[in-house]
DNA sequence: CTGAAAGCGCTTACAG
DNA sequence: CTGAAAGCGCTTACAG
């Protein structure tokens, strides 16, 4: 359990500390032929493996990143971590994750913990609540980047999909199959966040583009418990849905468990989309339509931003800006 | 962008870095009240935040524990890694989250990884490859538990569920409703990980204990893109299985997948029980029986576990062991 | 009750 | 081509 030092390689190789960290930082320009073979040795013979932390306090760089999720049980998140973790391990980087589960109070708490761990770097998909606090690490020029969500005034690079876009493929895909009478279902918009916000825009813009009617009673939103009850009183209005659109994965649960209960029949008594694309959408009975992000791409994207603006240091003067990603469709029986 | 460090700030209160990390450490024992005063107005003016990295370096303990899993994407590892880090946040622990893939070389390379960034300990699902490595860890005393799978010749703390009782579970469910040709489907063995191992020895151990016949072609087992064909040569079978049990969750979703291509009523022409309750087992038509791991407390033990061995240090003495975690069976209408 | 000094394990100018 | 020295930002005996 004695740990093993560069002094102690040093001494095994007789050289100095200074040559071994030469040595183990590949700065061979110099370095005798001799002197390179007896290091190499002595870290063999000692089973030597530096310690990165110490590397990481003199050289101000912790090769960690942070994220921070609302809640990592949720597949999307889950999606965008794997892609993450991906990209970070191609530059042997690592990903500390956190779920704030939408309180900003912890999603603040998580901020300066891993500020204070000195990780180079946090991906967040941000509650809307901490904008001073993003806008202090902005101003420091600590690497930052938004996931999923945006968040008004504040200027950061932002990895989202097109929401607006997203709504209007599933509109689209009911008014081809002839709906008139189309419902979307969203969970909460209390805190405002940007995609929620954003797709009911979409879905009243959507409407308007097909030439439908906006009919409130048609779009519904809240806590998760409400999604049920929501679904059940527009079925009960004297003109009530013929197809309805969720808002999201669990939202989609929700309509599903209901219209099982209720013997309904998809598509038959309620046109069904999904957005986000489920594990089960191929072999449900019957197969969902859905509209799918490109979770991979956007987490893939989100690396690679915030890693080169670990790169590039101070000097990053790139001006932040939000990039979209494209949903697809995927055309399946519930529609 | 100026940091601010521990030397700032007594000199702002005009006193000496070590007061202000006794301070820190609330170590008040004998500290005058305007001394604190003085360095909690300081730390306050200054925004001074600790440099956990100098602690860390110092302390030789980073506050960070690694977990290896095989895939995030996986529910099953999501569910447990949340509750991992909801007690390691209790705690104050951030925890690093690897995806090895199953691949050994992935594992070795995270481990030596983590073990350089000096992280408290480490869960991880293992690969069967690794023994020399994960015994050359326990010799030095570094903290470590296993989740989900066991590793023979490694003596070592195991988080894991009671395999052989959840097929036994599902079998004696089948069995009672009066099927009597089962069969059952498992992912590849070829790595021999305990649970698929364990769970097709519990398979055999339970046809024997409700007086069933074992018979070779009704068990099969390989990577996913076999299953499919693997069940469809079961069904064309002279006498077919009447039911089948999914070993996991992903082998669920093939057999899903070609009952509904080929339009097989569950549970009329095969009755169903998938192992892991997945997300839509109460709203698919028909709604899947399952037996369900407690993801949730075996997180959480794995975690309790490895915290208990960190905090003790080298004096923990105490024998390793397994702990078995109970399945539940969730009868609902596909068996 | 508080401070000076050493040290955690590295890296990095700089000297030779 | 290699080594001595300083320093990253803390903590911790120890002295007074």
């Amino acid at each position: 359990m004695a740990v093993i030092t560069m002094a102690d390689v040093a001494k095994r190789a007789g050289v100095s500390k200074s040559t071994v960290s030469q040595y183990l930082n590949k700065r061979f320009d110099y370095m005798g032929e001799k002197t390179k073979k007896r290091i190499e040795q002595a870290i063999e013979e000692l089973d030597y493996s530096p310690n990165f932390v110490a590397r990481s306090l003199r050289q101000k760089k912790t090769m960690t990143i942070g994220v921070i999720v609302a809640n990592i049980l949720h597949d999307f998140s889950t999606q965008v971590i794997r892609a993450i973790e991906d990209a970070c391990h191609e530059q042997d980087f690592h990903v500390i994750v956190c779920n704030a589960d939408d309180e900003p109070v912890k999603e603040r708490r998580y901020i300066e913990m891993l500020r204070a761990k000195q990780v180079d770097g946090i991906i967040v998909f941000p509650t809307s609540a901490n904008v001073t606090l993003y806008n202090d690490l902005l101003r420091e020029g600590y690497p930052l980047v938004f996931v999923d969500r945006m968040v008004s005034k504040v200027n950061v690079n932002a990895v989202i999909s097109d929401n607006e876009e997203t709504v209007r493929l599933a509109v689209g895909e009911f008014v081809a199959k002839g709906y008139e009478r189309i419902a979307m279902v969203l969970p909460s918009l209390e805190q405002q966040l940007s995609p929620r916000v954003e797709r009911m825009e979409g879905y009243k813009k959507a409407l308007a583009e097909y030439g439908l009617p906006y009919c409130p009673s048609y779009l519904a939103s809240g806590e998760i418990e409400y999604v049920q009850p929501a679904f059940a009183k527009m079925i009960a209005l004297e003109s009530p849905p013929q197809a309805l659109l969720a808002g999201n994965d669990l939202v989609l649960f929700e309509v599903l468990e209901y219209a099982k209960r209720e013997q309904m029949r998809i598509p038959e008594d309620i046109a069904i989309i999904g957005i986000d694309d489920v594990s089960f959408a191929n072999f449900y009975n019957p197969s969902l339509t859905t509209v799918a992000q490109p979770t991979f791409e956007m987490g893939k994207k989100a690396a690679e931003l915030l890693l080169k603006q670990i790169k590039n240091g101070e000097s990053s003067q790139e001006e932040p800006c939000v990039h979209r990603f494209q949903p697809t469709l995927k055309r399946r029986s519930s529609s």
